[in-house]
DNA sequence: CGTCGAGCCTGAAGGC
DNA sequence: TGCCTTCAGGCTCGAC
């Protein structure tokens, strides 16, 4: 579930939720390795503090503390809730942030692939991270810099966050097919009226999965614990794991292919390879 | 620099 | 119905 759109939506609601301004005045941890391996630590790091801020960079929630910061990052089956303090610890929750004024803030994650992380300074992990398509200055010049003349396959390039910071297979799937270019063609390959398209697209296809509430897929996230989120986009999706069903450009049967090793899919006559 | 496979984990879905 | 295999939205590491 969680790429720029999903993480965004949870960020919004987290600060309709009045997540920031609240202390954290206790700390419960389920899974030492979802808060980094030493849990005395990352309780002694966050208890007391309070969050100051709530916000977004790529696939990762920050929660800015007077000092320091927390760092969320939901990979395959991470979940925040931020509800009324109380009933027992769910199956898979992992960690429950208590919260001034009474309410707690949960993490959940079956797969345990998630991460919890406390920072004295976040910028040493999110400096790590490449331009997103949503920013100020995003366009063609930049996505074109990010391309280079790399033979690289342009679809693991867009997946690396340390090039382009909140794409996953989706929207990524999602872009290369409005942009019509095929995943494997080589990044630096592109005509400069393609990577224009696809700068555009990129941007498109998070600014609708963001106003549809991010994607839901199979039985993920719902309005999981009091942050109503209501994901719609899967209905907006128009290629992901829609092998055999027709293109909605041209009626050409969809395929699925592996590229980079992710599942990958396009419309065989709108991206061509060559 | 780039690709590949394995590992981290659990649950859902599909085949028989 | 039930067992077994395969697969999954992410990312990191080591081998080549």
């Amino acid at each position: 579930m969680p790429e720029l759109p999903e993480v965004e939506s949870v960020v919004q609601a987290m600060n309709g939720a009045g997540v920031a301004g609240s202390r954290i005045e206790s700390v419960q941890v389920f899974w030492p390795r979802s808060v980094g391996g030493d849990t005395r630590w990352f309780e002694r790091a966050v208890t007391g503090q309070r969050i100051v801020g709530v916000s977004r960079r790529g696939k990762f929630i920050r929660l800015d503390l007077s000092r320091g910061a927390v760092l969320v990052h939901l990979r395959m089956s991470g979940m925040i809730s931020v509800a009324p303090c109380g009933p027992p610890p769910r199956l898979h929750d992992r960690a429950i942030l208590t919260l001034e004024p009474s309410r707690e803030l949960r993490f959940h994650d079956p797969r345990k692939f998630g991460r919890m992380l406390y920072y004295e300074d976040p910028e040493e992990r999110l400096g790590q991270l490449g331009p997103e398509p949503l920013d100020e200055g995003w366009g063609p010049v930049v996505l074109q810099q990010i391309l280079g003349n790399r033979k690289r396959m342009i679809k693991p390039l867009l997946l690396d966050q340390e090039r382009v910071a909140g794409l996953g297979n989706i929207y990524a799937d999602e872009a290369l097919w409005l942009a019509q270019v095929h995943p494997e063609r080589r990044a630096g390959d592109l005509s400069p009226e393609v990577v224009a398209r696809l700068a555009v697209a990129l941007r498109e296809v998070l600014l609708q999965g963001i106003r549809n509430g991010g994607t839901r897929l199979g039985s993920g996230m719902g309005n999981f614990g009091g942050l109503d989120l209501n994901p719609a986009n899967q209905h907006a999706l128009r290629v992901f794991r829609r092998a055999g069903l027709p293109c909605p450009r041209c009626g050409t049967t969809l395929e699925r292919l592996i590229v980079g090793g992710r599942s990958s899919h396009v419309c065989p006559r709108c991206q061509r390879l060559r």
